[in-house]
DNA sequence: GCAATAGTGTCTTTCAGACACTATATC
DNA sequence: GATATAGTGTCTGAAAGACACTATTGC
């Protein structure tokens, strides 16, 4: 490393943090993206980010930028991966170091009202180990949604760390509200693995990880049995 | 994101990127060190690192460090963690992404001579899933041997990193030469997990998984029976 | 009772760990 | 043949998938 530290020594170069803010809304993986109200990539969409302020960790500009982006107060906040390519934005130099940002749809109720810079694109999904297409926002014509800047290839690589985390973390939670059925909790691991699960299997996997207990109390407003609600345990990980 | 793009506007900010070199030598997980030859921490240990040039993408800045700081030509380079918080370095906010660099032990043979910056330092590891100590690096006296910077951080977050890809990812052929024996292999497996593992399952595992194939050559020079070598399959991942 | 979903019992298959065994090299 | 390691056969137990079954709710 170089004895002098004169910030002018410096080549022009930023750091931001982009969200991929994740859900899973009607049985699927859903990203909340943000139209671009200027250039480059004027009115496309793209992940809500800002840039990482001076005396700031990384951590807390993914926390402000949850607020003041997208309204939210809290999220389950994890980086992801840093991507920085020279020409990936045609202004300037900038490294980008991308964040997860996963809540239970609930969380969202009145956060995109009157927002028509926000939209909740779901997710396409390509099959499990496949090679095939990579992870595309869908709009609301059901058409792949080219996203402004390099912002496909990070959304493409934080569904893949999502389904590869998520049998050994307890990262799924994120996704529901404090209490939720079994049934919720498997809904939301196939929407992640875009496969269906052997319901059996899967209830038996769950209790015995231990990681969630019953709270005695049922689901309501539905027309048929009603399933027990669960919730993270308060010591679990 | 602001209209304008004045490189006067941004606060003095650098990037750079830190390699955690490891390989496996005489059975334990071991990385990589550079003495630093000025303040701060003037004469400690860091890991090995540079800033990334205006034009340059961050695998390439990896690639470069990995040239110009360990005198190597090839490494498994790969992207790890990004640190960033205010005051992890003194003199000025630095944002620094973390990159594993995977060797066989081999392909170390003279880097080291005469370079009295240079050390490979073992690892002590601590059980795995226990919540104890974090990783250590050891000194020459066997004793835990305090980074730089926040170097401690990075080094236990690659280890982590190094467990949990281990048996879903090719990642531990890049820690032996292109032939190697069942048994160099579970070594590897053994010295990243910090314990010891089943031969038949594990021999079973390994060839399933169909990563890898007999070459019919034999070891040479031991004094007991020669075992085979193998070699990864080329159109494996 | 009917519909529809919650939740379980059990069989089968798959795979990892354990352990003893056979095979084959040098000396 | 002795020795030490390579490599395998096979038993057992744990856990997942399949599938049918029972349980419980609103209507």
């Amino acid at each position: 490393m170089p004895g002098a530290y004169n910030p002018a020594d410096f080549p022009p170069l930023a750091v931001t943090v982009d969200l991929v803010l994740m859900t899973v809304a009607d049985g699927r993986l859903a990203v909340l993206l943000q139209r671009r109200s200027a250039p480059p990539h004027k009115d496309d969409w793209a992940l809500p980010g800002g840039f990482v302020g001076v005396a700031e960790s990384l951590d807390a500009a993914a926390e402000r930028i949850l607020t003041e982006k997208a309204g939210l107060l809290y999220a389950w906040l994890e980086q992801l991966y840093s991507f920085g390519d020279p020409g990936r934005d045609p202004r300037m130099r900038i490294v980008t170091i991308a964040y997860f940002a996963l809540l239970p749809h609930e969380a969202l109720a009145g956060t995109l009202d009157g927002r028509h810079d926000l939209a909740l694109a779901p997710l396409d999904i390509p099959w499990p180990g496949e090679q095939g297409g990579p992870v595309a926002a869908l709009g609301p014509d059901r058409r792949p949604l080219p996203l402004a800047f390099d912002h496909d290839d990070i959304l493409d690589h934080a569904v893949k760390r999502l389904r590869g985390k998520l049998d050994y973390s307890p990262i799924a939670f994120a996704l529901l509200p404090p209490r939720f059925t079994l049934r919720a909790l498997q809904d939301v691991h196939e929407a992640i693995l875009g496969i269906g699960l052997n319901k059996p299997a899967f209830r038996r996997r769950m209790l015995d990880r231990a990681w969630i207990e019953g709270t005695g109390e049922r689901e309501e407003g539905g027309a048929f049995r009603p399933a027990e609600l669960y919730r993270v345990k308060p010591e679990a990980p």
